[in-house]
Parts: C-alpha cells; sequence; structure tokens
DNA sequence: AAGACGAAAGTGGTTGA
DNA sequence: TCAACAACTTTCGTCTT
C-alpha cells in the first residue's frame, strides 16, 4: 500500500520503508517540514504535523519548569493566546449579584479591558489575520516555527500602519511567503497565490513593502534548497543528488548563479549530475517539476557546463 | 519516435533617468 | 512615468540517439 506521501507501509509491519532504497531510517526536518530518507536522500513527506511541545528539556526540573497548564503561549493567536474575558453580567462565577462595592471597580476593569483590547481596531485586525494565516497556511503545510515567524512579520507590518491600505490578505501572505524563505522552506510565490484570497500582483507589491519597510532578514531564494523536493518528485538516487548539490555550490563559487532562477539551476544541475551518475532524466522532466521550461534548463545546463569545466569523459 | 538543440519573437518585472 | 534591459517563455525547425 503506498499513501500520498510516498511512504510504503507493509502489511503486519509498522515500519515506513524508503520507495527510493527500500531502507526504512527517516530523518524528520521538522524546520523544513520534510521526512528524509537517511540512506538515498528521498523526501517521503512535505507535510509533517510536529505534535511536540515547542520547548525541548534535558532534566525532570527542567521538564517540570517548562509544564503549565493552558495553551502554548503562540504569536499566532492574535491576544498571544493569553486572555480573560470580563463579562457583562453583574454576577460572579456562581451567579450571585456583585455588591455595588465591587460594582465600581469592576466597571472600571471593564473600561480599560475594552479599550485595550475588543474597541481597538488593531486587534481586531490581528484577529483576522492570524485566523487567515491559520487557514493558509496549514492549506499550505507550512511548520509551526514558519507559522510563528510569519505571525511576527505581520505584527510587524502592523505596527508600522503598512497594512492600511491594503488588504489583510496580502499581507498575510507576504509574511507567509517571508517567513518560508527566511526558514529556507522551498515554496514559490505562485503556491500561495494559488492558496490565497488575492491576486499575486498584491501580494508581490506586499512582499516587496514589508521588505523594505520591515527590518527582516530575508535570505535569497538558492537553488541548494529546492534540491530535496525536485530530487524526491524525480525519484534520484542518493549520488545524483549528492552530485548536484555539488555542482550548484561550485557555481555559486563561481558566481554565476546571480539574477538567475534557481529553480532553472536547480533543475540543470539535477540534469548534469543525472548523466554523470547515470541516473538520467530528460530535460522535459526536470522541467516540468522545478517550474521552468526545457529551454531555461538547456541555457542554465550549457553555462554550467562552459564555466565549470564539466567533461562527460566516461573513463575505462 | 523521442529527446536535444538553438534561433527568433514575445512577456512580465526591475532599474534608472 | 517611461524606456531600456535581462531573464525567461513560447514556438518551431533541425539534428541526434
Amino acid at each position: 500500500m503506498v499513501n500520498m506521501a510516498g511512504i510504503k507501509r507493509a502489511r503486519g509491519n509498522k515500519r515506513d520503508v524508503c520507495l527510493g532504497c527500500g531502507e526504512s531510517s527517516f530523518t524528520k526536518d521538522y524546520a523544513r517540514g520534510e521526512n528524509i530518507c537517511t540512506s538515498c536522500g528521498l523526501v517521503a513527506s512535505d507535510r509533517i504535523v510536529d505534535r511536540g511541545p515547542e520547548w525541548r528539556s534535558f532534566t525532570t526540573e527542567e521538564r517540570d519548569a517548562r509544564s503549565r497548564t493552558g495553551a502554548p503561549m503562540r504569536l499566532s493567536i492574535a491576544d498571544k493566546g493569553l486572555s480573560t474575558i470580563i463579562d457583562w453580567r453583574n454576577r460572579d462565577a456562581s451567579g450571585r449579584a456583585i455588591t455595588t462595592n465591587t460594582r465600581a471597580a469592576i466597571y472600571r476593569m471593564r473600561k480599560w479591558h475594552i479599550r485595550s483590547r475588543v474597541h481597538s481596531s488593531h486587534h481586531r485586525n490581528l484577529g483576522i489575520a492570524m485566523s487567515e494565516m491559520e487557514r493558509l497556511s496549514s492549506q499550505l503545510g507550512i511548520p509551526r516555527e514558519a507559522r510563528e515567524t510569519a505571525a511576527l512579520i505581520y505584527r510587524k507590518a502592523l505596527a508600522k500602519r503598512l497594512v492600511r491600505g491594503r488588504s489583510i490578505e496580502s499581507v498575510v501572505a507576504a509574511s507567509i511567503y517571508l517567513a518560508c524563505r527566511i526558514h529556507r522552506i522551498p515554496r514559490r510565490l505562485d503556491e500561495i497565490v494559488a492558496e490565497a484570497r488575492t491576486n499575486r500582483k498584491q501580494i508581490s507589491q506586499a512582499v516587496r513593502l514589508v521588505i523594505s519597510r520591515v527590518n527582516v532578514d530575508v535570505p535569497l531564494a538558492s537553488a541548494e534548497d529546492l534540491i530535496p523536493r525536485l530530487s524526491s518528485d524525480l525519484r534520484l538516487e542518493g549520488k545524483t543528488v549528492r552530485k548536484a548539490t555539488e555542482i550548484i555550490k561550485q557555481a555559486r563559487e563561481g558566481r554565476i548563479t546571480i539574477g538567475k532562477d534557481p529553480g532553472g539551476i536547480a533543475g540543470a544541475a539535477l540534469y548534469i549530475a543525472g548523466i554523470i551518475e547515470e541516473d538520467r532524466r530528460t530535460q522535459r522532466e526536470i522541467a516540468k517539476v522545478s517550474h521552468v521550461t526545457e529551454v531555461t534548463i538547456r541555457n542554465r545546463y550549457k553555462e554550467l557546463v562552459r564555466s565549470l569545466g564539466i567533461a562527460f569523459v566516461t573513463d575505462f
């Protein structure tokens, strides 16, 4: 039986077996949301759900100190997950009427409570934004860590009044996109556009705006980060994957990757690696998974071969 | 017949006046 | 705001395996 993630589950045997090499050891890369075979590098599933606590502990005392009741504190909840509500009824918890003395105090508390939370447009905005962020990032299978980063970026953007005059959705989508870039999770802008409720133009505008106005360090998308995803789609062998990574590293040192579509570079590297390691895929197959055309694969491939001096000599 | 190659024209986004 | 520009795409004819 084979499930969508590409993990074969043998009957009567609970161990997951890699489709690429038959081994059964996997490394869980929570940061990227990927499940990677340790012997051949096949990405078995890129939608892992992390069910563990958000902290690590090594001793019992530490664990006790960190454990707490209630939901974990999270940035991706509008009021950071720690909220209390002051009810409108002048009754206490057991339903008894509250005395006039305490009533005045309650009124004061209520007033500030409302001023600081419910009536603030800031919080209303966050409420909408965080539920939208939750929807979008679940849809896209974004790991929790990156969701928190996205939430932080959104909060910063909101604080700088960048959301004014723009749709909340577009800034949310932009925050998620940037969080993916920061965490080196390969997600193209188009993938986010497909799930978002605004158009591409608005999102890319928001992306540019956030980069220029919010103090976030966003690394450029690199071809290396695409390799696990592409090579798993192409069912390439571990040695081919390693070769491709090596080629990209050299290309970057030779400074020929600047300004080029990382998909094209990753695709070309895999094409060359495939020829060298005799684990070949056609240009068409590679072009399809890397979302560039065969022509681009060819151009990158020619550039790489020329500037890295790669010779396809098979010596006997 | 499928895959690879390369020329030519078209497209969307960035940059700089 | 507009034009120049580089990267990429589309299309298509030709050569290679």
